[in-house]
DNA sequence: ATGGGGTGTAGTCGACCACTCACTCTTTCT
DNA sequence: AGAAAGAGTGAGTGGTCGACTACACCCCAT
């Protein structure tokens, strides 16, 4: 009876990835200097003290929870580059973004990462994350993609011109403007 | 001699400008929620209280801080278009950008429109400060530049990737893939 | 020369923050 | 059975924040 799953108390590898997963909802909204620990804690199901049990610092936290971001949207650019291997790498970027898209119908993917971007620019630790995430995605997508470096580049632009548009919820707006800048951007 | 300029004390109206100007500086490392409004205070020389009698609330000095900055990007963006008068919708485009770029030599103003965006997501009044921000620039790029749609949004996006590449000071790392997103986008 | 209104500050206050520690309860090992 | 190891928490600590009040100072019109 070794094995028996039957148990209460989980292990603390168990915990701390699901504290990260439940993290991404709590920093979405107010980003690394608006976010708690309590509202982290709470948003575990586990009390405060806790997560400073699982992670040393404030800091610590957040730059796990930026790779664990990094880490899904590698997967699901994966994803995408396995649905149309033998494309032109124009297709392929499209298979790419449309994943992409999809991996982001959930908010708060992109909000951490736009967060992440604006904590990088103070806290050398988010920063250091935030680079090499950048690093190895970029880097993904020029190699399964194949494309050449201004379609890249237009990939990552049109990237952040995403964080802009649900920053702002311009969904909810419905102008010229929005509609100018949403042109050709799928939402799901 | 009404209007000497020989005063020790200035008017609040001098007063709350000259915040403005320098709170760009205090906000554009830590953003809304990390800047205290001591330190505000501190880059403007007052005191913390007085910041208060300037200003109702720190929400409303930061979302006069962030139309300040529009101001500003509106300003440059004119003064590429008017460099450009009678020129292709892509030359106007491309003085505008140099504008742009020139501009946010000083850091600062794009940090805090990055900043701005983070905080848009959880405070209503930010948000709204951005979105007519955004939207009123938009219409004039579309305007002054006559471009089509597809050109106007390749704009933006540009824009956007600005953001990325400060708030990570891209230009610190020589990598093929800070090559890659930095192509083509104008230092000075 | 003085009264009054605008400029500016010191001091404070309750709330809340990141972080700590002593402690209990559960599981596993022997 | 009993002890060691690990999971998890209640109750704080010192410090800081936004916001407010009460008061001093300066300048100009009268």
């Amino acid at each position: 009876m070794k094995t028996e799953r039957r148990r209460q108390l989980s292990t603390a590898e168990e915990r701390r990835e699901s504290v990260l997963r439940t993290a991404i909802g709590a920093f979405a909204g107010k980003g690394y200097f608006g976010t708690t620990t309590t509202e982290v804690a709470r948003a575990a199901g586990i009390s405060q003290a806790y997560v400073y049990r699982l992670f040393p610092t404030k800091e610590a936290l957040f730059t796990a929870v930026v790779e664990y971001c990094f880490h899904r949207v590698r997967a699901a650019l994966e994803e995408g580059a396995a649905r149309a291997t033998g494309s032109t790498p124009e297709a392929v970027l499209d298979s790419m973004g449309d994943a992409y898209a999809r991996l982001i119908s959930d908010n708060d993917l992109l909000l951490v990462q736009l967060h992440a971007q604006a904590a990088a620019v103070s806290e050398p630790a988010v920063r250091e994350a935030v680079r090499t995430g950048y690093a190895r995605t970029v880097e993904y997508v020029r190699g399964a993609s194949g494309a050449g470096e201004e379609d890249v580049q237009r990939f990552f632009a049109v990237g952040m011109l995403c964080h802009l548009l649900v920053s702002i919820d311009a969904e909810a707006v419905d102008a010229p403007w929005t509609r100018t800048l949403a042109k050709g951007i799928t939402r799901y």
